[in-house]
DNA sequence: GCTTTGACGTATG
DNA sequence: TCATACGCCAAAG
């Protein structure tokens, strides 16, 4: 297995329940600052049997990784929510679940940004 | 080797 | 909020 992609794997497990992380802020971790599609790819070819928190990655923004209308993208707000995660129409709040932000439930919920 | 193609990010307009 | 441009780099053809 590529080291790369261990440190990215290790980062994105290290991701907290009802927190979400960017892929920046992924690569970052994983000792690659600026490889933000790498983590992409590492994730677009998880190995099977390997149980990853994938649906705490999402873009800079906030919004969610996969493509509106998608079958991951259903699943990935389904596992988000289920996890305490507010999703309002496909996006996050980064200020509220952000890895180093404050969790504010009532701002999130409110939808302030 | 070169080109294309991404589960990306930042900067602009 | 949306679109474009550009940087980035590994994999596939």
């Amino acid at each position: 297995m590529d080291p790369r992609h261990q440190r990215i794997y290790a980062a994105i497990a290290a991701i907290p329940a009802g927190r979400v992380a960017s892929y920046g802020q992924i690569a970052l971790r994983a000792g690659l600052p600026g490889r933000a599609r790498l983590v992409g790819k590492a994730l677009a070819e998880t190995p099977d049997g390997l149980e990853l928190p994938w649906h705490r990655v999402l873009h800079a923004d906030g919004t969610v990784a996969l493509a509106r209308g998608s079958s991951g993208f259903d699943e990935q707000c389904r596992c988000l929510r289920a996890e305490g995660v507010a999703v309002r129409n496909g996006r996050v709040s980064m200020r509220a679940f952000g890895l180093d932000c404050e969790v504010d439930l009532d701002r999130a919920l409110w939808g302030f940004d």
